[in-house]
DNA sequence: TCCGGTAATGGTCTACGTGACCCGAAGGAG
DNA sequence: CTCCTTCGGGTCACGTAGACCATTACCGGA
């Protein structure tokens, strides 16, 4: 310890978002596990934990993830700190918080075991410490970047049809979008590209499966979508 | 404290941005210090310190730049925190990263005191820690906000004539832009709005001054272009 | 006093992205 | 074979932004 520093616990949060069927459609989920301790025992939270001594503060958050919920993430990027002094009653807590897509397959794996509830995002509230606040935001910025970046993909498998990328995009923006245009705007932006395959076995059309195209850059220091990879 | 946590010290440091006459034209710099004391001895870094124990994350930043810059930022934000095990040789810090502006008259006022060196934002090199890397994220996340959002009005003063504007602009992107086309963006947007002054004493057609126009619904829990407020 | 230079300001033309909407194609179910 | 639904290609209207032109207003020098 270099000396100087402030008397905190420095821990991490995860805000999950994975796609599940609810009332007939596919909608945005998330997992809350319930806290077994005080302060705000009994209450649900956000996935998370204590950070390690030696570990990264990403390496922290897949560490905490796993352990509390068997998730394993297909995209993960930090969102916001915490540190307001009086955020937590039983002493000074900074979070920081990460932000993070499950492919559906996976989130289903993991459904059943853990303490874990799968919740639709707007009927998340009353969250211990300010999670609420968290999700707000989390949300807030899922829905902003899904249209610009072509982060949608994390929530689908290695290929997919448009179609269900379309009903992914729905579904974070809570809106209906018009198959055409969302068809032009994506093939447009070359975030995907056409496989030689079709989906079968559907009632209708069968349409061509497309694959997430790695966008050039994305490694090196940071992702300019993202943030900087330390 | 809770229990568990990391040993770890927790620091803020802050890239500050602001706009000063280099070779003939406006350009962004930001404030370096140089350092006194191991590790980095002698090495320029950013501005920043411990935050203490009953302080917020912001209020730490702004308390270690008035002390270490004597700087009051109009416009400050929370941009990412790195917390890589082996960022510090010393020990294990975690910083959280702030990103300001300073408009160019607060600049000059300091500009003579202080340890401080004002380095123009594409000749910083050489910085203490993962420094490099922050300045070049926070920087291009202006870059990015820039377009979006009217964080430019924070590096002039209460008014300012669209051609200031419009040199605030070409210093941050860096290159030039029509003087027409931004007049008649940044009119449309509502982002300004006109007095009934002219700036006089100019060489030419004396121009209108403008006034920022404070966003509504900027306050509240968060402000949707920045962040949470916690 | 007049004139040239330059910035301020207003306008036009065009390219492009996007939403609204249309329609044929392709497959399953009855 | 017919109907239903989705796939996937197209058109049209509109709003935004860049390229570019014209006029205005001031200073400084001839």
């Amino acid at each position: 310890m270099v000396g100087g520093a402030v008397t905190a616990s420095l821990a991490v949060s995860t805000v999950i978002f994975t796609l599940l069927e609810h009332e007939g459609a596919q909608r945005l989920h998330l997992p809350l596990v319930r806290r077994t301790r005080e302060p705000f025992d009994g209450a649900e939270a956000l996935p998370g934990g204590w950070i390690a001594d030696d570990e990264g503060l990403e390496e922290a958050a897949r560490r905490t993830l796993v352990e509390t919920t068997g998730l394993r993430p297909s995209y993960l990027e930090q969102l916001y700190t915490f540190g307001r002094p009086d955020r937590s009653p039983t002493g000074r807590v900074v979070s920081v918080i990460y932000s993070a897509l499950v492919r559906s397959p996976e989130a289903a794996r993991v459904a059943e075991v853990h303490n874990v509830r799968w919740a639709p995002v707007d009927e998340v509230r009353g969250l211990a410490f300010d999670h609420d606040e968290v999700v707000a935001y989390a949300l807030w910025r899922l829905r902003a970047k899904v249209g610009y970046a072509q982060v949608a993909v994390h929530l689908l498998g290695e290929t997919f049809s448009l179609g269900q990328l379309r009903e992914v995009h729905e579904a974070v923006l809570g809106r209906p979008l018009d198959p055409a245009n969302f068809r032009r705007r994506v093939t447009a932006s070359g975030a995907v590209e056409a496989t030689d395959e079709h989906l079968t076995g559907g009632r209708h059309r069968p349409p061509r499966l497309y694959r997430a195209v790695v966008p050039e850059g994305a490694t090196g220091p940071f992702q300019t979508t993202a943030g900087p990879a330390a």
